[in-house]
DNA sequence: ACGGAACGTGTTTTT
DNA sequence: CACGTTCCGT
């Protein structure tokens, strides 16, 4: 042990005695403190009656309710004023609260708008309307209209804002846009740069942001005394208000404030997904907005709570039945994974366990496979998918989950190399498209003439920007004349410039006049948007891209004209804001588009992004004591908690098979050499222990990679040919002609570079 | 201005 | 352990 990491140890005696022993009863699966037991609400009827008499009234409603389990007609139909759910793993959640609110609004007369149903992502609120919209035939304006309070935390704290007689008080006006994260570091960054404030960690501001708002803290690091960040933190503030932008914590936050002062809206009832997630504000949101005689409904999972880190309330469930004087019912049958795979993932919870119930076969017992190391699993999953691909298994009901984005790239390496189809889930497709970020720094620009961080981004695009971004320009748009605009300004200095850049200019004219003249225009069609911003010199004619960016661009258009044309609650020009917002809120242009997932490969995505989704099939990869808890988590026993969660969650997604791979010789740092200690729960008639290949295979395939020789020619399936410049232990240089120099780790050479014969 | 000591962090990610 | 950041000495 190192002297500085003794010393540490030292400066808190008391508490790693402590700690050593939780772990210990954590290793076995134990919990320290006594598990919580609220009085469970069991349904005492099938409700036979009550369906038969809606399927009366409805013969669709009727079947909808008629599929449901007892336990799942109970949560529906049971009249108690606040009811908390708790949904086992794959017990059909979505399904009962979709039932739910249909049963509130057919049978109970509810309307829509008198419903609060929020969500954490995207992709479950689009699922809730979209079955409502399937169920109602088409969806109509006017439905689109009462589902306004249907969706994200923050898209509802948005409307709620925008709607609010009193936003103007907390010094916003309707209309605000919202700043992304890469907005907000580039608007401090900006204030930074023009106030001459000094703050240190520049580059981690939103983590110093994140700590200031939640602990009223600075974050010091090595910082002797503090610097400047609070007044940044105060000088930000007013700015946003001059701007009137916000960011994503704001929307909760300031919705907050403004709820607790008056309460707009008066909801009867308040339902809400994936509690377990909910952080501090999330939840004031939700208590802000009920109201004495509101009713709420809440279902979440608190076996897959595994986003403690990024702020879910502890204890959650425990003080909202208390102080809520809930109703607790739960939804135990499983009806996804066999029996094996639920008997075994639930030795990984604490607490009470006998609620999970398979109603599925046994099914096979899950493997744990030993690898030699990260490549070998590698090869082996190639091998296996393989196969499976030859028996004509669909590869996309398949998935290998990771730990860590790193794991991945491996094995990414090697099957792309095979030609086995994979898909990465991916996400913030708008900034990696240049036309489209591009495209909405415009229109913030048409939105807001001020918006002094929008003009900067446009102008000094790297792609089709004019300027570099400078020190100056940024004085010059603080030290502008009062009634001159950011955008008249940024004009003005584009004029003043040696070479005035012409197409640029042009934009910004059009962009002036966008507003009040654009939506006059009796086609708003892309091209119409094209011609009348004058873009098309703007996306580089010349360019073998320029079909691509007016493709971009055009596809942007379209989707925002859907958008406003479907929810229809009112003109475009009074929507287009809102429009913009929900861009920023998706991270993408494409509002409308459901989430193609037609490709046909097999899944490699981390555990977290795995949450909610399911495969027939379920390779768990790089499972080591080390990864799965890492190493940095042997800390605290909340957070091993959490990491068990994470490996039950990883299981859970599995139907049939779960093979759990671990590595003999691990590559990371922190990894041990042995499987998660969290497996060692699992009984041995549910675990079947393998080995993936024979000792000598194993280091027959590092050894393959000494064949390399400077001088050599070697080919690339991207790069081309090209030669061998330089080799060393750990890598393989190589000059190619169109790419210039690349450099391969050893272990990759062989899957990525062939050997050419002059 | 430059170099070494001291110290902290690293992972997961939606909006 | 490796790397980045800040502090503090010359």
């Amino acid at each position: 042990m190192s002297y500085r990491r003794l010393r540490s140890k030292l400066k808190h005696p008391g508490e790693n005695s402590y700690e050593q022993l939780t772990n210990a009863f954590e290793a076995e699966g134990r919990s320290v403190q006594p598990a919580f037991t609220p009085d469970i609400s069991h349904p005492n009827s099938d409700y036979h009656k009550k369906i038969e008499a809606i399927r009366k009234l409805d013969a669709k409603l009727g079947k909808t309710f008629e599929r449901l389990n007892k336990h799942q007609r109970h949560a529906v139909f049971h009249p108690v004023q606040n009811t908390i759910l708790s949904a086992m793993v794959g017990s059909g959640k979505t399904t009962v609260l979709t039932a739910k609110v249909f049963f509130l609004h057919f049978i109970q007369k509810v309307p829509f708008d008198k419903m609060i149903v929020l969500t954490f992502t995207n992709k479950a609120a689009r699922e809730i309307k979209g079955r409502i919209a399937a169920f109602m035939g088409k969806a109509d304006t006017e439905i689109n209209k009462q589902l306004r309070y249907f969706g994200t935390f923050h898209s509802v704290a948005r409307q709620f804002l925008e709607e609010h007689p009193d936003l103007k008080t907390l010094g916003f006006k309707p209309g605000f846009l919202i700043m992304d994260e890469q907005g907000k570091q580039k608007f401090l960054q900006r204030l930074i740069s023009q106030t001459n404030l000094n703050v240190k960690y520049q580059n981690q501001l939103a983590k110093r942001q994140e700590k200031y708002r939640s602990s009223g803290e600075i974050m010091m690091g090595n910082m002797k005394t503090a610097d400047d960040f609070s007044q940044l933190m105060v000088m930000a503030e007013a700015e946003k208000r001059v701007l009137n932008t916000m960011d994503f914590d704001d929307l909760i936050t300031l919705c907050n404030q403004l709820l607790n002062k008056k309460v707009a809206v008066s909801p009867q009832w308040v339902i809400v997904d994936e509690f377990q997630d909910c952080n501090e504000a999330q939840l004031e949101l939700i208590e802000n907005i009920r109201k004495e005689n509101s009713n709420a409904f809440v279902v979440g999972d608190q076996n897959q709570s595994i986003y403690g880190w990024r702020g879910s309330k502890d204890h959650l469930f425990e003080e909202i039945y208390a102080r809520w004087n809930a109703t607790w019912m739960e939804l135990p049958q499983n009806y996804r994974s066999t029996g094996s795979i639920l008997s075994a993932a639930e030795t990984l919870l604490s607490g009470r366990t006998e609620t999970l119930v398979p109603t599925r076969q046994k099914g096979k017992a899950i493997e744990l496979v030993r690898h030699f190391d990260d490549q070998q699993e590698a090869y082996y999953l190639r091998e296996q998918l393989s196969l499976l691909q030859q028996e004509n298994v669909q590869l996309e009901k398949v998935a290998v989950l990771f730990r860590t984005h790193q794991q991945i790239k491996i094995v990414e390496t090697v099957l792309s190399q095979a030609d086995i189809p994979y898909q990465l889930v991916k996400r913030n497709k708008l900034h990696e498209n240049p036309a489209q970020n591009f495209l909405l720094q415009v229109f913030k620009v048409c939105l807001n003439p001020n918006d002094v961080d929008a003009c900067l981004a446009l102008i000094c695009d790297p792609t089709f920007g004019a300027v570099k971004q400078s020190k100056k320009l940024i004085i010059e748009f603080l030290h502008r004349p009062a009634k001159t605009t950011a955008l008249q300004t940024l004009m003005q200095h584009l004029k003043n410039r040696k070479m005035p850049p012409a197409n640029q200019i042009r934009l910004l004219e059009r962009a002036e006049k966008f507003m009040v003249d654009f939506f006059n225009e009796t086609d708003a069609s892309a091209k119409q948007l094209i011609d009348f911003l004058a873009l098309r010199n703007i996306l580089m004619p010349t360019s073998i891209y320029h079909q691509e960016y007016i493709a971009s661009v055009t596809n942007a258009w379209e989707q925002i004209t859907h958008y406003i044309y479907e929810k229809g609650w009112g003109d475009q020009q009074s929507f287009f804001p809102a429009a913009i917002d929900q861009v920023i809120l998706e991270g993408t242009f494409m509002i409308n588009d459901r989430i193609k997932e037609e490709k046909n490969g097999v899944h490699l995505l981390t555990i977290h992004a795995s949450k909610g989704l399911e495969f027939d099939r379920v390779f768990i990869s790089g499972a080591n004591s080390g990864i799965i808890p890492l190493e940095q988590h042997q800390k605290g026993s909340q957070n091993l908690k959490e990491e068990k969660r994470l490996l039950f969650v990883a299981m859970t997604r599995g139907k049939d098979h779960v093979e759990i791979g671990w590595h003999a010789q691990p590559s990371g740092r922190n990894a041990n050499a042995e499987p998660s200690y969290f497996l060692n729960a699992i009984p041995d008639a549910l675990l079947k222990r393998k080995t993936s290949a024979k000792e000598e295979e194993e280091s027959n395939i590092p050894m393959e990679a000494d064949q390399w020789q400077t001088g050599m020619t070697v080919k690339h399936k991207k790069y081309g040919t090209g030669k061998i410049s330089s080799i060393d232990e750990k890598e393989v240089i190589c000059f190619f002609e169109a790419f210039g120099e690349k450099s391969f780790s050893r272990a990759f050479a062989q899957v990525l570079l062939k050997k050419e014969e002059d």
